[in-house]
DNA sequence: CGTGAAACAGACCGACC
DNA sequence: GGTCGGTCTGTTTCACG
């Protein structure tokens, strides 16, 4: 049942933090040898337990550096206003999350944007798409800690 | 003072779909040509616009399948106390995400654990590291959407 | 799991137009 | 920006203990 041994989650932690490293430098961080790691990896790749490498873009500098968390509460669901909602949010590139939650709250968002005027425009876009109702914003002015790196 | 173009800006969103590519992959989805994209790489990653590179991990698979968003208003500040808090957050593995935010609230947490269990004990090794008052929690029901791309 | 070896792909970098 | 060509590093597979 076990899915992956500590020998894998060492070998994930360090490629979270650094995915560049070769094979050989993931290795001698364990320590296993060249080959026995990269079977390892292989297989965790293949198992789809490693999604993916991505390269990281300076939000900031990409000229996109105000956060918004968006909370919205919604009362009344139509049938169709559900898809209508995901369509939009999957498909507007500036909204880097969306999670359906338990509590007060049903839908908790997370976007970038370069400015609070481009949060206006995103906001008039998305409600254009979708009815929404009760819908808040708190803009991050600051981010303490922002991580991909998966618990292990 | 432009620190990009939009072939730059290409390439970013390459490679922040796929950070597996090879230069001669990003370079045909340009068009460019292998050497000039190789250098523009380099430049990006030297000016620290594209910040590194890492690989992504399944949480669900790797055992911390639930998502928190912890809410945190807090009226008093001691002197020391956002340095305490910066302190236990940053140093906590499960917390992924601190942003202090304008509006109502004044944190924003994104925690990930195992169950609520999991989240429980994350909340008590917390609060032992430094006093919060006003605290909620939603927990994510469904990742409707969750992305490192930056929008470009 | 470990070793070694061999074949190949790709990164890297200078020189040049 | 593009092309050429070189070196070197790393990946990917073998076979074998």
């Amino acid at each position: 049942m076990t899915e992956m041994d500590d020998i894998d989650r060492k070998i994930l932690a360090v490629l979270q933090q650094d995915g560049t490293l070769s094979v050989e430098a993931v290795a001698e961080r364990l320590p296993l040898s060249r080959n026995a790691c990269w079977r390892r990896m292989k297989a965790l790749e293949e198992k789809g337990i490693m999604r993916g490498r991505v390269a990281l873009v300076d939000a900031e500098r990409a000229g996109c550096g105000l956060s918004v968390f968006v909370f919205i509460r919604t009362a009344n669901h139509d049938p169709g206003w559900l898809a209508d909602f995901r369509s939009a949010v999957t498909q507007l590139p500036e909204v880097v999350g969306v999670y359906r939650t338990s509590g007060d709250l049903d839908y908790v968002l997370k976007a970038r944007v370069r400015d609070v005027k481009a949060y206006d425009r995103l906001y008039q876009r998305l409600i254009e798409k979708v009815p929404l109702s009760d819908v808040s914003a708190s803009f991050v002015m600051e981010e303490i800690k922002e991580t991909t790196a998966v618990p292990l």
